[in-house]
DNA sequence: CACCTAATGTGGACGACGTCAACATGAATC
DNA sequence: GATTCATGTTGACGTCGTCCACATTAGGTG
């Protein structure tokens, strides 16, 4: 079972208001605070201090869960992906079919970032970036998680030929899921950046799609 | 004439090392140092002492010349856009013919993320954003002239009949550079985060911006 | 040239931060 | 019931961003 989880023990801090030397459920109620911070102030600039006080404990005792504020930025960024994922996932089954399967999964993409524009920064901030060596494996694996939504609607696109590639190697299939998850994030960013225009996310995240699907779609 | 060029006082602290009480070309020097910093951490946490040692002043000389850390941040973005918008006209001149020029411009532009990635991250960073009402308008502006080298050659592509929109308007011009701009950007960063795979940038940057290509050009 | 003023740089202070070390508490195990 | 070890607390250190008062000097004015 995932040691997050504590189902029996309900956690020591809500019954009674004395607060008990142990918290009972601190980690999780850090990631909360934490997350609840970069919502409010759109930025992950908050100080570990003020987690803590949010969670009514002292300025140290994060330190018994994460080594450093980055493992809590990581833990932030592990939880952001797999919200992303079930979000896709959800998406994915409004739809019928590969294509419109495709623009369901870029729509609710594009709208997860614009709702909560810092948390999708830090999902893919530089400060996770564990010196030179890339994102931490939890990470990396989180995100894997959340991009193989993409890979199994444009596998299922091209197995039943709606999409076109060239030949159907690992290739080339690579480049098509790397296309379009290139265009979801450009044009996600861009957008929580104002740098696309006036248009509203909704609209615009829909014709950007339908324009990469027709950049793929087998043509009759 | 630009306030930052100074052509005939040469600065005060190059000739003779006792340094004199003022510096003579300060701001200049602390954009560089910043710089400097940026690239060689490959992060903006610097402080601004660390800038104001390195460019040899106390360390409340910086806020003479900038209000805050914020405003240095936004002076080294306003740097790096001039700096990506020369690359891209430069790349667009060594080839010919809207099609060539736009994936030269791609294939430049990714290339200027993957040399210095907290740079390109910093230009497009959330540390910038002035309280919800996005970034400062210098910053604006120099985005928007480098966006322009992008416009201007989809615009000379929809106008020669080389690319194919369904009508010629406003709205869909501005449809097809902001997918362009959002695939080329989406994709620097997913390289920058080592999400686009084990492929070399040049390579996917080409095989990518060709697939764009192929998506909007007129076909016979 | 002498003077004045405004621009520019210095030094010290304050509160907040990340992190370390030493100590306190109490839940789980024997 | 005693012990152990994970968890939380207190205090300290060095650094940071920023504010304030003061020092220096460049450039315009007489």
């Amino acid at each position: 079972m995932n040691p997050h989880t504590r189902p029996e023990t309900t956690a020591r801090r809500n019954a009674s208001q004395s607060s008990p030397y142990h918290h009972g459920d601190l980690r999780r109620a850090l990631v909360e605070a934490a997350l609840a911070l970069v919502t409010e102030e759109q930025d992950w600039g908050f100080s570990l201090r003020e987690v803590a006080r949010r969670a009514g404990v002292s300025h140290n005792a994060p330190y018994r869960h994460f080594p450093e504020k980055r493992d809590l930025l990581a833990a932030l960024a592990v939880a952001g992906y797999e919200a992303l994922r079930v979000k896709l996932v959800a998406a994915a089954e409004t739809a019928e079919g590969p294509e419109d399967e495709l623009v369901a999964i870029g729509v609710a993409y594009v709208q997860f970032g614009a709702e909560n524009p810092a948390r999708y920064r830090l999902i893919f901030g530089p400060d996770l970036l564990t010196g030179g060596l890339g994102m931490p494996a939890s990470v990396a694996e989180a995100a894997q998680a959340a991009k193989a939504v993409l890979v199994d609607v444009i596998a299922r696109g091209v197995q039943t030929e709606r999409f076109a590639v060239s030949q159907d190697t690992q290739a080339e299939r690579d480049r098509v899921v790397l296309t379009a998850w290139a265009l979801v994030h450009g044009l996600t960013m861009l957008l929580i950046d104002g740098l696309a225009g006036p248009a509203l996310p909704p609209a615009v995240s829909e014709t950007v799609t339908r324009s990469l699907l027709d950049g793929i779609r087998k043509r009759p």
